[in-house]
DNA sequence: GTCTATATACAGATAGAC
DNA sequence: GTCTATCTGTATATAGAC
């Protein structure tokens, strides 16, 4: 017997649709500039649905940002996977986290919890340690390898890590946020991902004994 | 004859009350949750006298944008205040960066510029070229002098002025945005400075030759 | 669970007295 | 220029039918 009614697969659509939607239109718009209306009506759903599904805007809000915080995740991946020498796995990290680092989503993602961040700190403290922090501590245990085996002279492993980031970060990331329109291609992403690292490099160079 | 009539320094002291009024909220809560009628409540004016002065509430809010760009002058000031060697320069301007950047005014600043970039770009850029490019400009001509008196390697002065700074900021900016409770106090700051700076140096040094 | 219609509150902006 | 009082739109959140 065929049946009309909707599949058991579709336990859950709707609040998958508002969360979809909420995401879009926080990221576009901000918190303050989205309305739960906006909401309903992208998902194609009543009002009272969506307060069917989450108490209130911030408990809706705060599912979207938990949801983005494993953007980062492709990252901390990225780490462990691949081979080569030091070099070239510290180039293929500083690419992809160019990459995901100012990706328009991941840019809207900041912009909107940093907003968010002034009345809800609790809300940014965990965003940064879920995602941000994260990126940073999985590098950790590699670079102190790196000194292990000589190839890094290093006493603050956690310290390197986050020179690493910087020097990758630089200014595009401030300058994303700040939307300057001026915002490196494919070409020249490989280019400063090898540059960072090479300076990266130098500066925590062994001495040459 | 004495005169009962407002003195000629009042003029253009309620402006002034609702521009002071305006920033302190802004910064405290962001555009969204600040009212108008909160900032005349604030600056003991009526609403009217706020529209008086200012358009709309964008309007006021570029006005208190506009001034508070001037917040990152002393940093550029500071950079050709003073003497010495090329370290202990370097050492001083990390030193007050670090000061500046972290302020809770300052960080304020940079979230409630960020949020409201979501809807008004050119407010962020104009922001980040009134503000953190002028600081990089500033280091470009002192640190292509070092370079030509042969006290670092550089071909790029621009990307050297970058690095340095990012080697500052460090993860300092993004904890403060993101209102992670741990910051570095005034001891901290100095060895952070001095830190940093020493990485530049050996990043940027001159073949041995 | 899902919808439409609505209660309630407050925002931005203005009119008009002084 | 400055104020009080008010218009008008829209937001969050809910009541009640299905």
């Amino acid at each position: 017997m065929l049946s009309v009614e909707p599949p058991e697969v579709e336990r859950g659509l709707k609040p998958e649709a508002v969360l979809a939607a909420a995401k879009k239109l926080f990221m576009e718009r901000g918190y303050g500039a989205t309305s739960m209306d906006d909401i309903a009506k992208r998902a194609k759903v009543g009002k009272a649905t969506v307060y069917e599904h989450f108490q209130n805007k911030e408990e809706l809000f705060a599912a979207v940002v938990t949801r983005e915080c494993r953007g980062h995740s492709a990252l901390v991946e990225a780490l462990n996977a691949g081979d080569g020498d030091l070099r070239a796995r510290l180039v293929r990290f500083a690419r992809v986290f160019l990459d995901v680092l100012i990706r328009p989503d991941m840019i809207a993602i900041y912009r909107t919890i940093i907003a968010e961040t002034v009345r809800a700190p609790q809300l940014g403290t965990a965003f940064y340690e879920n995602g941000p922090l994260r990126v940073r501590n999985a590098l950790v245990p590699w670079l102190s390898e790196a000194a292990r085996r000589g190839e890094l002279a290093l006493d603050d492993p956690e310290r390197a890590a986050v020179d690493l980031i910087s020097l990758v970060r630089a200014d595009l990331h401030l300058r994303a946020l700040f939307a300057v329109p001026t915002l490196p291609g494919l070409v020249e992403k490989d280019e400063l991902a090898r540059a960072a690292v090479d300076r990266f490099l130098k500066a925590y160079a062994p001495p040459v004994a």
